[in-house]
DNA sequence: AGGCTAAATGCAATTGCATTGCATTTGCTA
DNA sequence: TAGCAAATGCAATGCAATTGCATTTAGCCT
């Protein structure tokens, strides 16, 4: 889970996709292997700090990142953009889950893929029967809602 | 659909809920009334433009409302925030629906409550079975997925 | 009806985050 | 290892959201 890829592993993910393998690179990629949820770029920054990479280079490479799909950058809908690797094959991270946001305390959790169905309705875009789709739900955790 | 309520109804409405009827205000909920999806807050000025409201007093309004509860206010997954009327009763907003945007060319689509189901599954925050959650869904519309 | 008081407005200014420009540094390749 | 483009650090910018404040106005109270 906590499991870090080595280094010259990520140098050669990198190189393979056209970035290069550079120290703040790999931290953030790092950081976000490390999580087990979606992390804000304050959140990286914060993780990073000691390091003391800059603030523009964490951004720069959360979207470069993006930019080549290792990374999936989302609003769960509080208007925070929060990165999560998009996971391959034995990582933490499937391909897309559900993510589940708490309207109280901004926590946010991964829902299992078995969670939530989409159901093909006449009038509603093609994509829900396709499964082609990203869903995100909201409410309250079992923290907030006592 | 486009049926907008009478100004009196509005005023009266407003008035219990500690609001005065004033012109920008009644302005700004029958846009929402009027409109069949969620309004960005730059919609919602488009709209309204003719008449000469300020924008800050639009912006003003729209949490006016959010905060009585007249408009819940959501970001569909875009970093933009739409407004949208809290359904009361026969109007086309129900009580809450899910809401369908497209990656790609950003537009919503409402969709019907049951074209997602939610199902209760170990480890899930416990809202999930007491259906008291918001549902999003990203995709791409029929438009854009040619 | 007239006046009063706090809410609402208009306008400008400010905040805060996202993003960019540019000179310098640094991987990587030949 | 020399050379070049990518990446970095720092500061500056852009832009939408938000606020301050003086003025206007709706609704209440005689």
């Amino acid at each position: 889970m906590t499991a870090k890829p080595d280094v010259p592993a990520l140098k050669q993910m990198f190189h393979a996709l056209g970035l290069r393998g550079t120290g703040a690179r790999i931290a953030v990629y790092r950081a976000l292997a490390a999580a087990e949820k979606p992390l804000t770029h304050a959140e990286v920054s914060e993780l990073l700090k000691d390091a003391g990479f800059d603030n523009a280079s964490i951004f720069r490479n959360l979207n470069d990142l993006t930019d080549v799909g290792l990374v999936v950058r989302s609003d769960l809908g509080d208007h925070v953009w929060r990165f999560e690797l998009r996971g391959s094959g034995k990582q933490n991270h499937r391909e897309q889950h559900p993510h589940f946001l708490c309207t109280d305390c901004g926590d946010v959790a991964c829902l299992p893929d078995g969670a939530i169905s989409v159901r093909k309705v006449k009038g509603a875009p093609k994509a829900l029967s396709s499964g082609t789709v990203i869903v995100q739900v909201q409410g309250l955790c079992d923290v907030c809602s006592v």
